[in-house]
DNA sequence: CAGCATCCCTTAAGATACTG
DNA sequence: CAGTATCTTAAGGGATGCTG
């Protein structure tokens, strides 16, 4: 799996595993694009709910990153009928593919408070 | 693990991980972070060496992003006493815990260019 | 409510030149 | 080679007001 380390750097299989990150944020680019997608991983959410979740995202910039999640097929937009028209938001069969990632960064975060906890109890000692 | 679906979206558990989520893009923000540290997953590099690499990037920004990242304790740092002197980066023990993300944004972004490519060979007939 | 248009300011980031 | 300093431009993004 691992390849034969130090020196491999600029390995035909090393260069198509970075261009494949690359393609990844490509695609989850912008600031607010990985946060959406989190958001919406729990469920469908209307456009408010959406500004509420992700914070300090403004209405511009909420509207113009769906847009392009949209474009990519990432997620789903469905306006309802009801009287002051709402949208709702969700992701797309294909953009639950993105669950892994958002899982590991979700533990990632979460150990990563942990061991700023720790190094917070260190000092004060 | 999944919450019971629909309406849960404002849960504490779905708070504290969408916080987490964006602790993770605290550290990981920024356009060459995780293009830096995928390059070096596969071993340390020189200053120039990663510029070749993480591609498109230039000279200011990959010493700025390098720093913030030996801030947060992501990489090392090793100035080598060779004559033109040379400076080495490679993941600390703690940036190799971001080992899953990565090798999940590989996964993804080699699916991903699978199915644009199915998508063209749909289109072309 | 959703979301576009406009205005405006701040930050990101490229190019170039320079130093130990 | 590994950066830093300076300048300049492009993009990001906030605030407000408006429409279906």
């Amino acid at each position: 799996m691992m390849e034969t380390r130090e020196k491999t750097l600029t390995s035909d299989t090393c260069k198509e595993k970075l261009r494949a990150v690359q393609d990844t944020l490509d695609v989850l680019g912008g600031k607010w694009k990985i946060a959406i997608i989190s958001a919406l991983s729990f469920g469908k959410l209307r456009f408010m709910e959406l500004q509420r979740e992700v914070e300090g995202i403004g209405a511009k910039m909420l509207s113009k990153e769906l847009r392009e999640l949209e474009i990519n097929g990432l997620i789903s937009r469905h306006v309802c009928n009801t009287k002051p028209i709402t949208v709702e938001y969700e992701l797309s069969v294909y953009g639950k593919t993105l669950q892994n990632i958002i899982n590991e960064m979700i533990n990632w975060g979460i150990n990563h408070r942990e061991r700023i906890k720790e190094q917070c109890h260190e000092q004060s000692t």
